[in-house]
RNA sequence: GGCCCCAUGGUCAAGUGGACUAAGACACCGGUCUUUCAAGCCGGUAACGCGGGUUCGAAUCCCGCUGGGGUCACCA
């Protein structure tokens, strides 16, 4: 059987979309599933719109989903170059034969002239299609706007009868009646090779055995098809994916928010996350597997499985999905994933120690669970690295404005520095505290939340005594004692003043 | 507008003529647990776009309509 070979084939035009990378991502799969090949290669004809940060920027953002290719314009392979930049001559080898034997003709108008006779044809009501007129100029005439310094372009002359039919991996067969088939320009007046063109001679030249692109292409299969045939090309398989939509159903655009790979990397968002969210975005194990491993999905994918109909991207299932695997993935995982955000941060140092990633660690096991990005935990951890925090306001108003407690704050202030330090473990303060809430007969959240606000600044996040454990012994006596000095400077004569009674 | 694709709750999605009184997940709403907030657990609201066929029987097959999307470049 032949080796599966497949490719992913961007235009480095901008950073990897999400569409992009779904697209990249059952590609993937597929290959990996098939024992076969996964290629990329770069769609870059249009010198004048690539970026050449695009190019790093599409494939760190591949490798960071873990998406790794065989053969490409970085490692290179059997089938290279890999960048349709500098493979021109191969495609002016294959447009030179289809002129040779007829089936392409030079065309002298313009891009002018012929949106002119598209508006033309478009005000006839007629559906705009290049009407031959270069098909069979004269010598003379030829010479004569060559001299006047136009440069041609190379049109394909396409069947005007019959069908063509594609046979879609996911689709079933979709036919086109021929007669819709313009004669598409496969080489521009510059020499380049257009999209349609290159993209051919190159799944053809690279074995590809699998062409699996979005569906928006399933409308240009046909003149490729065509192509193919001319050529003398075998056709590979064709599988067409549904687009991914934006909320209001119309195209994915930055106005809908984040939609490049990168920015859901900043966002805080685990390539595990994603490329899981990704794969059950058009794709079902057909089970109710949902939080499933790359490895998992590559085991259980097919093609036919892939749904037929468009998907509305929703940022609130990925966001789920990114607080499952922060809650589940090993810890070390998450501490690598979020250590960059803590060093932007300036909480954790650039080339940090053996002590500060295990503070780090506890940090993260402590608040893992209630958040839902590596930003989120960021954010949420603030305090166990810096202590110059402010009390919340309704926390002050609810804890901190109470009678007597700083008197209670002070207790449990004490019971903590009776507590050794190398027992300053969850279980051992917890039973201090606890009896210095039995002694006082309070009600534990009388001394907690106080303490809670205390040593964080705030009213909500994980249990009082994975804070305090995680704090240290004498980091929370002094922000005890910091505590209650605020509240006797603070609170104490404003508490008077507002409250009357 | 021509051509093409698609159509199950707000969203993802299972379903391939009878097991459908239509699964599961997200979101939402309740409850539970609890030192807070989450998480977890339990429960709830919510769907086969419409109209015709075919069939003993249709979410499933056919036709039409409607709706959505894609595409009609010397962009990819």
């Amino acid at each position: 059987m032949l080796t599966v070979r497949v490719r992913f084939a961007p235009s480095p035009t901008g950073s990897l979309h999400i569409g992009g990378a779904r697209t990249a991502l059952f590609n993937w799969l597929f290959a990996r599933r098939q024992g076969g090949v996964f290629v990329l290669r770069l769609e870059d004809t249009d010198t004048g719109r690539n970026i050449e940060e695009a190019v790093t920027q599409i494939q760190s953002s591949l490798r960071w989903l873990g998406l790794d290719w065989d053969e490409g314009p970085d490692r290179g392979g059997p089938y290279g170059p890999y960048r349709q930049s500098e493979r021109f001559e191969l495609y002016r080898k294959e447009a030179q034969r289809l002129l040779e034997n007829g089936h392409a003709y030079w065309c002298y108008c313009t891009p002018e002239e012929l949106a002119r006779q598209r508006e033309e044809a478009r005000k006839r009501g007629e559906v705009p299609r290049y009407d031959r007129r270069c098909c069979e100029l004269d010598e003379a005439t030829r010479r004569a706007k060559e001299v006047a310094g136009i440069r041609p372009a190379l049109r394909v002359r396409m069947p005007r009868t019959g069908t063509t039919v594609v046979r879609d991996l996911i689709r079933g067969e979709v036919s086109f009646d021929n007669s819709t088939l313009d004669d598409i320009i496969i080489q521009k007046s510059n020499g380049g090779p257009t999209y349609n063109f290159a993209c051919v001679v190159d799944d053809a030249a690279m074995n590809i055995t699998h062409v699996i692109r979005a569906e928006e292409h399933l409308s240009n299969t046909p003149k490729q098809i065509v192509l193919y045939q001319l050529l003398g090309y075998d056709l590979p398989e064709f599988a067409h994916v549904p687009m991914i939509l934006a909320p209001d159903r119309s195209k994915l655009s930055k106005r809908h928010g984040a939609t490049a790979v990168e920015e859901f990397r900043t966002d805080g968002f685990l390539p595990e996350a994603i490329v899981n969210y990704l794969a059950l975005l058009g794709w079902s194990p057909g089970d109710e597997r949902e939080q499933m491993t790359l490895e998992e999905i590559q085991s259980l994918f097919t093609l036919d499985a892939v749904s037929k109909h468009a998907a509305i991207y929703d940022v609130r299932k990925l966001t789920w999905l990114n607080a499952q695997y922060l809650n589940s993935l090993p810890l070390p995982r998450v501490v690598e994933a979020v250590l960059p955000f803590m060093q932007e941060a300036g909480y954790v140092s650039r080339d940090p120690s053996a002590a500060e990633v295990d503070y780090l660690s506890r940090v993260v096991e402590a608040v893992r669970s209630r958040i839902h990005t590596l930003v989120e935990l960021r954010d949420a951890a603030t305090y166990f690295f810096r202590s110059d925090y402010e009390y919340e306001e309704k926390g002050v108003r609810k804890h901190f404005s109470k009678p007597g407690v700083i008197d209670i704050l002070a207790r449990g202030c004490e019971a903590l520095a009776g507590v050794a330090e190398d027992r300053f473990t969850v279980e051992e303060t917890e039973k201090a505290y606890r009896q210095v809430i039995e002694r006082l007969g309070i009600p534990g959240g009388a001394l907690i939340h106080p303490t809670r606000l205390a040593l964080s600044g705030r009213t909500v996040g994980p249990g009082l005594f994975d804070i305090i454990a995680t704090l240290g012994k004498e980091e929370c006596l002094a922000r005890i004692d910091r505590a209650i000095d605020w509240i006797e400077s603070f609170v104490l004569s404003g508490a008077k003043m507002n409250k009357p009674f």
